[in-house]
DNA sequence: TGTCAAAGTAAGGACTTCTAACATATAAGT
DNA sequence: ACTTATATGTTAGAAGTCCTTACTTTGACA
């Protein structure tokens, strides 16, 4: 009787039945509103009217506004992790392309999801509290952790190693606020990101 | 002309008259509910509460809410760059000490009014238009910029100086982002911070 | 005393978040 | 297939906050 009350049959999360799978439609109208309006530009109504509910809905799916937009953030953590993974792809193992190569995508996720991004480290964290979303955090840097170690021939995460991957992730965070607002980043001149992430990867990975 | 009124003297410095100077008022009172609430936990009406007068008497000093905390970054920017160049006083010219000590100011501000410096820098820049804003902003850049020049053996901001000194910028704009998050912070293990400024600034200033 | 800027009072009107009660489609058990 | 349970959505609305404006009062100064 009670044996089956758990039952979930995945392969066919989209046939629904009112609407399909609204916690991920909440999550992405989140998402294009905090895009749209910036980080604070969002309420809970807006959400709703986006993805076409009622105001109510979204408490069958979330217990209130503040785990609603820690599950975005949270989701888009993760693409984020998987991004940096991704970039490595075909690089050379051991060289400091590989490092210049996540700081690239590090920038990218920052100009390509802005509201996300600020919205993570803008200083809203004190009510994102999710474990899911600390381990995405920290499982990110790691993955620079480790290619900093590969390039210095470490075979494990030394405090130097962790010194200048905290130092590269420093750069790399501001180089991303900056990017993201082009009233500052006028103010460096004619640059390529490229050319200044490969200029202190090495410079940060020399001894 | 009864002279007999018991008119409070209050050394009329101000135009003295109901409160003595409003408009500073609500500007520390903006200032403390954002230093204590975070970026977005401020409205007019916690800064009247605070401020001990009615919702309504802001708007005899500022347009309207975007007005009023616009002020108090405004503010908040100049003192940040008065700080600035204090911090250069004693400091050898023509020396990266000079660099590492505005990196070390600037990291303190940042540590000192993490609100202030959120709001300003978070990403809600869209909203904050002002003139003397920018100009507090881009005089700051100009301080870092002339000091890289002179480390540099530079007369003037060619573009590689103007480079360099966006480079140190990004590095301490995102240093002073993950230091006002300790869940950030401690990812970097242990470390000091005047240390990792001054290794920045000699590598970065290096050939 | 008269003037005028600055503050107070009161209130409008729009939004919010979130809950309660009700409705219905899907899944499970018989 | 039929019933039942559960998950999901809707409607209605409570309770509150907020920003802003219109009007009134206060008090400093000429």
């Amino acid at each position: 009787m009670e044996n089956a009350k758990k039952a979930k049959p995945a392969g066919l999360m989209k046939s629904g039945y009112h609407h399909g799978d609204l916690r991920a439609g909440l999550i992405e109208a989140t998402r294009q509103l905090v895009e749209e309006k910036g980080p604070d530009g969002f309420s809970v109504s807006d959400a709703c009217r986006l993805a076409g509910v009622s105001t109510a809905a979204p408490y069958k799916h979330f217990k209130d506004k503040a785990e609603m937009i820690t599950a975005m953030v949270t989701e888009g953590m993760v693409r984020h992790r998987e991004n940096m993974l991704n970039a490595l792809e075909g690089v050379p193992v051991g060289t400091p392309a590989r490092v210049t190569a996540l700081g690239r995508q590090y920038v990218d996720f920052a100009l390509n999801e802005p509201g996300v991004f600020r919205l993570k480290f803008g200083g809203f964290t004190d009510r994102l509290d999710d474990p899911k979303l600390q381990e995405a955090g920290e499982g990110t840097f790691s993955i620079v952790l480790r290619e900093v170690a590969l390039c210095r021939g470490e075979t494990e995460i030394t405090p130097d190693v962790r010194r200048r991957g905290f130092m590269l992730w420093s750069f790399v965070h501001g180089l991303s606020f900056l990017l993201a607002d082009p009233k500052l980043t006028k103010l460096g001149g004619e640059f390529e990101i490229d050319d200044i992430l490969s200029d202190l990867s090495v410079r940060m990975l020399a001894d």
